[in-house]
DNA sequence: GTGAAAGTTTAGCATTGGCTAAACTTTTGG
DNA sequence: CCAAAAGTTTAGCCAATGCTAAACTTTCAC
């Protein structure tokens, strides 16, 4: 009875874990996506970003539109992007999963071709606690 | 130049890979719930499937008809649900691959718990070479 | 400095995946 | 056997994320 409904809640608090990081991912993809085309050139355009992203610039004028209500991002009219301090930490904060993520995934073994896409995909859903324990055998090995 | 163009294919490759990913993710882990209800109860009844999803009886509704317009899975009005030949094939793959991505977590020294959160939102993501990769790691530890 | 190319935005549409409320069917208790 | 409870479906709403086509602005080449 007991294992029945702590299975059921633990079950469930997973989805429910697995849909909250997919209503985040694309913000902070976006984020570090802006933050390296700064680094790189110096600003971020609709066109790179959507050249980056796999989408079409509508689609990137739309969702940026959404970040900047969130607070992520700042533009002008027919200018480039730049981030928030709310934005930039998003920005951080996923640079670093994703290396992490990666370089843990190449430890393992992989092509860097498949750490590079895997390592996309995993990256939000990894907690701080499984993020320390890949840290961990990243220093061991 | 080369590095660059490169650099953005494999890129929007990664994102377009995990969008793809999300858009399978939900019928993957229908399929896994109905089965393991079937197995545990005999039958997998919408509000169970509700409870375990962490989500409405009628988005359960609606999503099920949308598995059942893909062939997954079969029901009648106001009967239990059943797994298509395709859905089976789902359910055991997505069992396999939970399995898997979850052991592996606890190998890699996480609790418990967080190895059952975080292997529900990974096991989507994780290719075939990776998955190899963690059984491998598996074999040896 | 002007006209074409490049880039951005807007409008309008579709799909997915959530929700609540209401209607309907099946099951169950007495 | 019938009323209430339990379960299912439908209707109608919303937000996110994608698209194309069209309108608009900026940049660039001459």
């Amino acid at each position: 009875m007991k294992r029945k409904i702590s299975s059921s809640a633990l079950r469930s608090a997973a989805f429910n874990r697995t849909r909250a990081d997919h209503s985040h991912e694309l913000a902070h993809d976006y984020c570090e996506l802006i933050a390296e085309l700064i680094d790189e050139k110096g600003e971020a355009r609709g066109t790179d970003i959507a050249l980056r992203m796999g989408v079409s610039n509508a689609t990137v004028a739309k969702t940026l539109k959404r970040l900047s209500e969130q607070g992520l991002v700042e533009q002008e009219p027919y200018r480039a992007v730049f981030l928030t301090g709310e934005g930039w930490k998003l920005a951080e904060d996923g640079k670093r999963r994703h290396e992490i993520v990666e370089k843990f995934l190449l430890a393992l073994g992989v092509s860097q071709r498949t750490a590079e896409v895997d390592s996309e995909g995993i990256e939000h859903h990894v907690s701080a606690e499984t993020l320390k324990a890949m840290a961990r055998f990243l220093a061991r090995s």
